[in-house]
RNA sequence: GUGUCCGUAGCUCAGCCGGAUAGAGCAACGGCCUUCUAAGCCGUGGGUCGGGGGUUCGAAUCCCUUCGGGCACGCCA
């Protein structure tokens, strides 16, 4: 169905045409003076110089044909010119009913749905997640949600970093410590183990210890870069070992991943165009794309109208070796052959810009995707702590994300069970729940609630708030309605049979106004790419619902179909919220 | 140095394809629970939208300039 403001525009225009003037003038927004109107119109400005008349008069004449309009009640001029709108209750009544019928509420899907890639994640094999791997998740999950709830084909991949020095550096590591191992005889021709030869609590301790002496020891390093061309390279104990630490790393992402609510549908890496590497560098050599610069294969990337220098793309090191450029393109050309999409999502580090751009014009250069593919970059800010400076732990080190889940759980359990004190009656196992959903709405609506290319400040306090903008006030507002809702059914209601009635009075009608906003907030939220905007939406329609739900009775209505279309709003709002935390990527409790 | 993003209330941030009196939240202060969850609601105070210039009937919003800050700038990812 149409967009509120679509359909009060073509109304609009028609006013205007009828007075004689450009239809297009009419376009409709809303008000900015919420005291004075609803929504408005600033046609009659915009045209004044054209007809070289008053923008009062114009918008005075256009305010005439309205007189008796069934959709607007009131339309005003007002000095300058503005044309100042309200809607008639009936009419936003109509409107609800459609979205109340419709399947998503009546958002129009497109005409070609898009195929999408979307890049998030960023997990390395064999490093621990940390902070820095919060936002690309929760942004992208979002990103991901509203695609797919947009009406597009989305498909969500993890992207690991499995295939580089990291790798080599565990290897490395392990071979010093235990050289017995069968892995690292070179003679053994059988089967290797089933069982890894490590834990995952081995792994995210062999890790930062082999990174760590890396950083001291030349020689320590260039085996470890050497273990890593070799495993690259096939050598078969390096392979088994490479095969299971990502048999132990996995389920251990997928577990962190899993309490966030953050779903891949493809758990692909670095490592899966490998075997892609060598045919694509040579048809780079070969179209005459690639040349050797500094001892390296680049590919010029610079453009006429660049207002600075573009490196160029780098294709391999002077030694020969692939790189993150090598293996992004190639990726890219997999998911062109595998997937054909018509959009590429990247959601990663917004430092990463610039080296992002070099990869799309090299992609575009050299013909791996077709000049209609679209190549997006949606750069996230970081997390920085209070003082403004990037996030990290008391003492310093680097957060891991699995810390910062369990203490925004334990945070959300110690305040549950302090309301609980005020005399919630909620049993400890039913606190540790809800700890638990309401900790993840306040992690992902405190990061998706600011702008993704935004570096924020991490407020544990602030987040996990019940007051003011945040994921908690968001699912008690539901919670509210969901407890009211019950009760309904519990005094024989049948939330099947209610029936939406036109407002009573100005807080019911701001609510329906609230939520007539649902189409262009998911619209625009999916075409800028901007879960924020949904957020905001989100918190407004609670603002609204509190503020209505504060002055009218609900269950004490006694008139009969009043009671129903009450009722009947309620369900709609709780259906709103909760279609727009799913997309945000959280979900809300019975109670709270 | 070049490029890029940002600078809005004490703090954290919306608004930025131009419109009327610049909005929220937190913090501060004052009200509202015998009534569907007071984890709520209502209200008060608080801003030269970094500075300067320009375009326009109209600028936080567009252009130029300047100051301040973040970030990025070939063999990391």
């Amino acid at each position: 169905m149409k967009k509120i403001l679509e359909l009060l525009t073509e109304e609009m225009g028609q006013a205007f045409e009828a007075a004689g003037y450009d239809g297009k003038l009419g376009r409709v927004t809303l008000s900015n003076r919420p005291d004075l109107c609803e929504f408005q119109c600033n046609g009659a400005m915009a045209g004044a110089k054209a007809y070289k008349k008053a923008p009062l008069a114009i918008a005075s004449e256009v305010a005439e044909r309205l007189a008796d309009s069934p959709v607007f009640t009131t339309a005003e001029a007002a000095a300058p010119g503005f044309l100042n709108l309200k809607v008639s209750g009936e009419y936003l009544l109509h409107y609800l009913e459609e979205m109340e019928a419709r399947p998503k509420f009546g958002l129009e899907m497109p005409e070609k749905p898009r195929e999408i890639i979307i890049d998030y994640g960023g997990a390395n094999v064999a490093k621990p997640l940390h902070v820095g791997h919060l936002r690309p998740a929760v942004i992208g999950e979002s990103v991901k949600r509203i695609c797919r709830y947009a009406g597009h084909h989305v498909t969500g991949d993890v992207h690991l970093g499995d295939w580089g020095l990291q790798m080599g550096l565990v290897i490395t590591e392990l071979k010093e410590r235990q050289p017995d191992l069968v892995y690292f005889d070179e003679s053994y021709e059988g089967e290797y183990p089933r069982e890894a030869p490590f834990t995952i609590s081995d792994l995210e301790e062999i890790y930062p210890a082999a990174s760590a002496k890396s950083k001291e020891d030349a020689d320590y390093k260039a085996r470890a870069m050497e273990a890593t061309s070799q495993m690259q390279n096939g050598l078969r104990g390096y392979r088994a070992l490479w095969r299971q630490i990502m048999d132990v790393s996995l389920p251990d992402l997928k577990k962190n991943y899993d309490s966030l609510n953050v779903e891949f549908d493809l758990w692909k890496g670095e490592s899966d165009v490998h075997g892609l590497i060598p045919d694509m560098v040579q048809y780079m050599k070969e179209e005459g794309y690639a040349h050797i610069s500094e001892g390296a294969l680049v590919v010029d990337v610079k453009e006429e109208g660049d207002t600075k220098e573009i490196p160029p793309c780098m294709i391999l090191k002077s030694n020969g070796a692939s790189l993150y450029n090598t293996t992004d393109l190639a990726t890219i050309l997999e998911r062109m052959n595998l997937y054909h999409p018509d959009q590429i999502i990247y959601v990663t580090d917004k430092r990463q810009e610039l080296y992002f751009e070099q990869v799309f014009r090299c992609a575009r250069k050299t013909k791996l995707v077709k000049p209609e593919t679209k190549l997006t970059f949606l750069g996230n800010g970081t997390v920085n702590g209070k003082d403004g400076k990037p996030f990290k732990t008391r003492e310093g080190g680097v957060m891991r994300l699995e810390t910062l889940v369990r203490e925004t759980r334990e945070e959300m359990y110690r305040k549950i069970l302090e309301s609980r004190e005020k005399g919630r009656e909620i049993s400890d196992e039913e606190a540790e729940k809800i700890a638990d959903i309401v900790a993840v709405s306040a992690l992902k609506y405190g990061d998706l609630s600011n702008q993704a290319a935004k570096d924020y400040a991490f407020d544990m306090e602030k987040f996990t708030s019940f007051e003011g903008d945040t994921g908690p006030y968001i699912l008690y507002t539901i919670t509210r309605i969901k407890s009211i809702l019950a009760k309904y059914r519990e005094q024989g209601g049948n939330l099947a049979q209610v029936v939406l009635g036109a407002p009573q009075d100005e807080a019911e009608k701001a609510l329906m106004l609230q939520l007539v906003q649902f189409h262009a907030t998911m619209e625009s939220a999916c075409e800028e790419i901007a879960p924020h905007k949904v957020c905001s939406f989100v918190y407004d329609l609670a603002n609204a619902f509190n503020h209505f739900y504060h002055g009218t009775s609900i269950l004490k209505e006694e008139n009969e179909s009043r009671r129903s279309a009450l009722i009947a709003l309620l369900v709609l709002t709780r259906d709103v919220l909760e279609a727009c935390i799913d997309v945000l990527g959280f979900g809300a409790p019975e109670r709270m």
